[in-house]
DNA sequence: TATTGTTATACTCTATAACTATA
DNA sequence: TATAGTTATAGAGTATAACAATA
């Protein structure tokens, strides 16, 4: 797959996340296969738990574009795990609402992915992996030189 | 962009990764768009540079199939950086040789990177900066459980 | 018969625009 | 006039297959 040294890899930051990054997504997207969902299922599906959320609010939440959210939703309902509601307080929306079904897979997928995180992070010792975990949200959060908005100030 | 916690974003691992890897991606793709070069072309070129490797074992090097690769180098040489040069053991064979010029922009690129690099890094302290490498490369490397192979053996 | 580079094709994702029914 | 959801369309990127020249 890779033919670099462990030194070699090791200078490239970007090739790290990136490769981490993917090969966790698809750890993660093969756990999930075996519950017949994806990844973004279950994002959206865990994000529309309070029942009360419009589309447009969980496109929002899930930091995914509208139409997208169309087709997500078209799965959810497909499979039985989720239905559209009309809004109460406005007739264009719909709330989507997790069936009992919808709730149970969740709850599954939410052990899967927390059986893969730790079985990644098991690899390190524990105070390693608090560190890199520290380190990661450093890097990331709000503030931070990989936030992705241009809030980050050099001189701090 | 994200309304999440910096606690709550801590939980999730895939996104950490994603996240740092696709904003950093960001950053040095703008970084060597000052240059006239992609990440890609940069990769190739750089690999390249011995002036006796061909097209098929660049893309082998760089992880790209050989059709993507046909129009790497028809950019490189495009824009001057590099030729295409029969191979003289092989009729079929082109071997990719930067020219002065694409010597010059890798060498260039090469410190934009590193520049980026150290920036990024710099928000963590030293040792955190070690120890954050340290994880990925235990991570990512031949062995580690974000390998990519399957030889990744739990029970050690 | 297999391989190098090339071209053409198909397929996935995403982004944009346009439409409806409401507000 | 603006918004929620939907649909249709177009673009980028990638993957597959087929081809000519050569091994």
């Amino acid at each position: 797959m890779d033919t670099r040294s462990a030194e070699e890899i090791r200078g490239d930051l970007s090739y790290l996340f990136d490769k981490a990054g993917d090969v966790l997504g698809a750890r993660m997207g093969a756990a999930l296969a075996d519950l017949g969902i994806t990844a973004r299922d279950y994002c959206v599906l865990t994000k529309a738990a309070p029942g009360t959320l419009t589309q447009r609010e969980l496109a929002e939440l899930a930091l995914l574009d509208k139409t997208t959210m169309v087709g997500t939703v078209d799965r959810l309902e497909r499979l039985g795990l989720a239905r559209r509601v009309p809004a109460p307080s406005d007739r264009r929306a719909r709330i989507v609402v997790p069936t009992e079904e919808g709730g149970r897979v969740v709850e599954k997928a939410r052990e899967v992915i927390a059986g893969v995180y730790a079985d990644v992070l098991a690899s390190l010792p524990p105070d390693r992996r608090a560190s890199l975990l520290d380190a990661l949200v450093t890097l990331v959060a709000p503030g931070g030189p990989l936030s992705g908005s241009s809030d980050y100030d050099q001189s701090r």
